[in-house]
DNA sequence: TTGCACGCTGGAGTGGGCTCCAGGTCAACA
DNA sequence: TGTTGACCTGGAGCCCACTCCAGCGTGCAA
C-alpha cells in the first residue's frame, strides 16, 4: 500500500480536527500530543499520524474523558505494544462510563418529557375550558 | 388529597437531593433557588415544594444545561402560568440537544469500539503467531 | 458548663479546559 | 519596499460550577 503522506499546517489541523489552534498548542503544550515536526521557520506541521492521534483524543474528549485520563492513554501509547492489554482495560472502563452517561441521559429525559407533557396538558385545558378534565399531580416549576 | 407538609433541615435536603450544603446555598445565592424559609434560629427549613423544584434543577443539570439557563427557566416559573408556553419552548429545545447529545455518545463509542476491537485483534494475532492473518488498517494509537 | 453537631455568613480559592494577548518571525505578493 | 496573513512564544486571563474557610450562633446531651 503507498502511503500518501501528508503534512499539515496548524491552520489545516484545526480545520481537519475541529480543535482551535491554542487547543491544538496546549495539548502538544501538555504532552497530549507529543512534539510537533517544524519546518526550517520553525512552524508546525502536523502528519497523518498527528491527525489520526488527535481524531482519538477527539473521540475520548467528546464521551467525556478528562484530560488527565488521556494522558494516562497517551503515555501507554507511547510505550510500546507491551501496554496494549491495559489500553483495552483503560477503554473498556472508558466504555461502560459512556455507557452509564447514556443511560442517565435516557433516564433523565425521560422525566423531561414527563414534565413537557404535563405543561402541554396544563395548556390544552386552559385552551379549552371543561370542568371535568383534570390534570393529576400538580408538578414543581 | 391529604398534603402532608414537612420540611427538611439543610442535611435532610442535601441528602434528598444529591446537592451538598454548600452547593444548596449556592443555588440560593445565585437564585436559583428562592430563598428558602428559616426557622427561628435563622437555619434553612426546605419545603416540599423545594424539594421538587430541585429535582428539577437535577435533571436538566444532569442532562447538561448550563446554569444561566436554568434560571432564565426559574425566572419563566416565577413568573406564573402566563410563560407556559415559553417554558414548552424552552425544554423542547432542551430535549432536542439532550436527544443530539446522546446520538453523539453513541457515534463516538461505536468508533470507541472499533478501536478496542482493533486491539483485541493485535492481541489475539499476538498470542496465536499465524503469518496468514492480518489486521488490516494500522490504527493511530 | 462544656462539648459537639449542625448551621450561618461573606468572601476567597479551586480545578478543568481552554482562550487571549503582546510582541515578534517569516514568506508571498503588489 | 511595504503590507498582509499565518504562525511563533510565554504567560496571563477567563469561565463555569462549585468548594472551602474563618469566625460565629444555637441547641441538646453527658
Amino acid at each position: 500500500m503507498l502511503d500518501a503522506v501528508s503534512v499539515y499546517t496548524p491552520g489545516q489541523a484545526a480545520e481537519e480536527t475541529g480543535f482551535s489552534l491554542d487547543t491544538l498548542r496546549y495539548y502538544e503544550r501538555i504532552g497530549l500530543l507529543e512534539p510537533v515536526e517544524r519546518n526550517a521557520a520553525g512552524q508546525r506541521r502536523f502528519s497523518d499520524e498527528d491527525l489520526g492521534w488527535l481524531g482519538m483524543v477527539r473521540c475520548l474528549r467528546d464521551t467525556g474523558m478528562p484530560i488527565a485520563e488521556m494522558l494516562r492513554f497517551a503515555k501507554l501509547v507511547r510505550k510500546g505494544d507491551d501496554t496494549i492489554n491495559d489500553r483495552v482495560t483503560l477503554l473498556e472502563a472508558h466504555d461502560r462510563e459512556v455507557e452509564a452517561q447514556i443511560a442517565q441521559l435516557r433516564e433523565k429525559q425521560a422525566a423531561l418529557r414527563r414534565k413537557i407533557g404535563y405543561y402541554r396538558d396544563v395548556l390544552a385545558l386552559s385552551e379549552t375550558p371543561s370542568p371535568c378534565e383534570r390534570v393529576e399531580e400538580p408538578q414543581p416549576g
